[in-house]
DNA sequence: AATCAGTCTATAAAAAAAGTGGACTAATAA
DNA sequence: TTATTAGTCCACTTTTTTTATAGACTGATT
């Protein structure tokens, strides 16, 4: 299961993403639509930021808003960002690779079997962007992707 | 990613595979075999035999084994047993459903998403059984499911 | 009766998740 | 240039989950 961080970044974004091109939108607006308690949501938008998802103005007028048009951030993007690995194995893991316990054959088939199972999540989450998460996607994205 | 606990249980699982219908073994021999500290291995075989996975013999000549042939034991029904869902939200878990907060509009469309994600894991892991980790699977299994 | 091997319950230690507090910095505008 | 606004940063607490461990108990076998 995605930790509940991942999942208020998730729903913060998806509030931002409804607001592309609308200009920085405030950190407490969010929390409050969205029912995020504000300090933490705070911390997961600075992760956010570092991770050059989300870009930030300080002052007034200032805020939160993405860096790039929804349909350039991947979900799986997201989760890797807050959560880390998406596979269910170290081993198996593409970005977040350990060696692993479990492998003590040279060829082993139980992470085999979990590449696999990576590779399926991926085939989803590697294609969905925030895009996907936007209120009036649009007949085009819907047809293409839904 | 996987509990420790999961892993481990895969590991035994794969261990009792390769001895089916060779009679009890051992929780000692596993936990040495596969380096699993043994009190932990003994909570966790008797979580999958409550499961009806395993089945245990007491005393002289006892020990655990496979309570079915491994190809009727998926990766998805040992991982809910111990790791409790596999879909990524409380709301879309099959087994595990829990009403969430991301899903504050009707028609959620993170959700959507995530369900889309769960099925393709659960392509896999629904149809691969502890067969696949056994070490001589033979020729039909492998042409079959690899 | 002795021994073997799983069962059960409780608890401890460690790590991770979830949330909070407060001082600080940058931008804006009066 | 000062007040205000809003994000930044760091440290910390609390709670929950994970990862074990201990020891008494039950049932089967010899």
């Amino acid at each position: 299961m995605l930790s509940k961080k991942a999942q208020y970044a998730i729903q913060a974004l998806e509030y931002l993403a409804n607001r592309y091109a609308a200009g920085p939108v405030l950190i407490s607006e969010i929390a409050e639509r969205k029912g995020i308690p504000l300090k933490f949501l705070e911390n997961i938008l600075l992760e956010l930021k570092n991770a050059d998802i989300l870009v930030s103005k300080k002052g007034k007028g200032g805020g939160y808003f993405l860096k790039t048009a929804p349909d350039q951030t991947t979900l799986a993007s997201v989760i890797r960002v807050i959560d880390g690995p998406i596979a269910m194995l170290p081993c198996v893991s593409l970005y977040f690779y350990r060696p692993c316990d479990v492998c003590d054959q040279p060829n082993c088939r139980i992470s085999r079997l979990f590449a696999e199972a990576r590779d399926a999540v991926l085939g989803v989450l590697e294609k969905k962007t925030l895009q996907d998460l936007v209120a009036d996607g649009g007949m085009v994205e819907r047809l293409g992707n839904g």
